[in-house]
DNA sequence: TTGTATGCGTTATCAG
DNA sequence: CTGATAACGCATACAA
């Protein structure tokens, strides 16, 4: 049989209810502290986590949402961002439980709700931010405490936590810019997204800032993604009235360029790219990077910090926009 | 106050023990069973996890250790694997949680060790084949059910799944003889590796099955990242004997590739390249590959599925080697 | 500061 | 097939 707290308490000659006090910190006479340390060192006693959850309905496991974007290749994001939030949870002796991506935001949300009830999961940091309001506030109505990255619904009372990434786009095309580029294609995402806008304004800025016409020809829209990129490329290339392109992100970028090489256009010789994304400018050209630094793996601090936050004050809802850095770098003939 | 098993009990006119059958498919009267369903339905009954897992002793997790090489932006490794790990954990009711790579060994060990002693995991994948057999004793010792993937010393009796990746590698060598290469040069990982020695040897037969003589000077060892690839190809590249290379993984592959390019080499015309991985070949450049039916994916199945044989079985040790698939593309000019 | 008693919600045992 | 009851290991009032 395993060594319990009353074998402790036994062998200490105190009462279970006084190793429980040493366990959890809570004010004990020096003395018998020590006392009930040594025991506990000398037994091996572990104390069991199933009974400590069940007597204080706390799980100790928080949940994170996979993306099912974090299955393509270019999409880095969700490991970085898992090491930031597991050193922030392993500091506060939790857990951290991966959430599958189902396909469906009603069977996801289903699964999140249906975990929260079992008591399986004390909170979430949710890095799908295409769930729908409503979803959202059904998560709410079970008083779920809930991180998400990325941007909501302003109406929508949860906690957020999202890379500044408009400015992010505004450095790369400045960076542009200061090459005495004129004519920048913008590679965007989707528009109905709040990050697209986002970016698209940060792009928008920057020429205003050095006063640069903003040309809506110069702007194409197709999905993030590495074929969404291709394709937008592809469409603008023939008439070639650009000098530079700035991509929605680095997908997007290496799109381009595959289909800058496919017509023989030198990059940066001919057309200036760049890209930029929440891990550091280049990523996917260059794979050695250390990432410790970059902004996701803050993000994922920040996040879990905001959710152990919640855990403890179920009212205390904040949001937080992190900086972004510009990395400029030459890769594979690119700049990205 | 949260509904309980005794509220449903009650309003079924049942015993407590008897709704506990019901929820877990034991023999109920068909009627009984009815009735005590549709109360659970009327009450919103959610059976209390943490509950169901003090009494049973179960903490329906399995932990996962994620690889620091997943944090680098080649490896790809991890995530294709948990989903498949998470597919067959959610089968069972089980939740996959994931254990932080902490650097040191003795760290790891411990924090396994420790998570398991509290009842809080009850088993682990382990994707981190560097463990020494002093670390997989101590595991034993403690009964901790385990599967490893990748090699671990013969006489280590832990279940194991891996990829058939000499094989591969086979493969992939013989894809360039078949082009007409016989001066294929052989980008190696450390040789103390099993993994490393196997792949060494599916190039080998490869070349043998041909009828083509190894030549020692075509193997370059180095560390199996993209950096390694760079080295090891700059350090070939000058007196250029070769007209094509594979190299261990696609992390050296693509570093190959970088020190090819930067001395004007064009990749596939003057020298084929040919790397292999656990997922579909040319992951990076192919960032849009569906992941679904790689290698790895079927490899997280089969972990997770092996892992539950050992949870039901605890004397039940086996081992899977997965057969891989030669995926060529072109792409970005190179073959990979 | 410490001990006693009780409760947490479920499963398991063993009668009936 | 069903029900009463003990047990799981810890936390927490409350009393001492």
């Amino acid at each position: 049989m395993r060594v319990t707290i009353k074998d402790v308490a036994k062998l200490a000659s105190v009462s279970p209810a006084t190793v429980s006090k040493v366990l959890n910190n809570k004010p004990v006479k020096q003395e018998t502290g020590q006392r009930v340390k040594e025991v506990i060192k000398k037994l091996d006693y572990h104390p069991n986590l199933l009974a400590k959850s069940f007597a204080r309905k706390i799980s100790y496991h928080i949940g994170v949402t996979v993306s099912t974007g974090a299955l393509t290749p270019v999409d880095q994001f969700f490991l970085i961002f898992l090491q930031g939030v597991m050193e922030v949870a392993t500091a506060n002796t939790y857990s951290v439980s991966i959430v599958p991506a189902l396909g469906s935001e009603q069977e996801e949300e289903n699964l999140i709700k249906e975990m929260f009830r079992k008591n399986m999961i004390d909170g979430y940091i949710l890095t799908n931010p295409y769930y729908s309001p409503r979803t959202f506030l059904e998560f709410l109505k079970l008083d779920i405490p809930l991180v998400v990255t990325g941007r909501v619904q302003e109406s929508i009372p949860i906690s957020t936590v999202d890379a500044n990434s408009a400015e992010g786009i505004y450095l790369a095309t400045s960076h542009l810019i200061e090459l005495g580029h004129e004519r920048i294609l913008f590679l965007s995402g989707p528009k109905q997204y709040f990050v697209c806008e986002d970016r698209l304004n940060g792009y928008l800025s920057a020429l205003r800032a050095r006063k640069i016409k903003p040309d809506g020809k110069l702007i194409i829209e197709d999905d993030f993604t590495f074929e969404g990129g291709y394709r937008a490329a592809r469409r603008a290339i023939d008439d070639l009235d650009f000098t530079a392109i700035c991509a929605y992100n680095d997908a997007m970028a290496i799109g381009a360029l595959k289909a800058l090489q496919e017509k023989g256009i030198k990059v940066p010789r001919q057309v200036s790219l760049v890209g930029y994304d929440d891990l550091p400018i280049g990523t996917m050209l260059q794979p050695m990077l250390t990432t410790v630094h970059s902004p996701i793996y803050q993000l994922g601090k920040e996040a879990a910090k905001m959710l152990f936050a919640n855990l403890k004050d179920r009212d205390n809802i904040d949001d937080l926009i992190l900086p972004v850095k510009l990395i400029v770098r030459e890769s594979c003939g690119a700049v990205l």
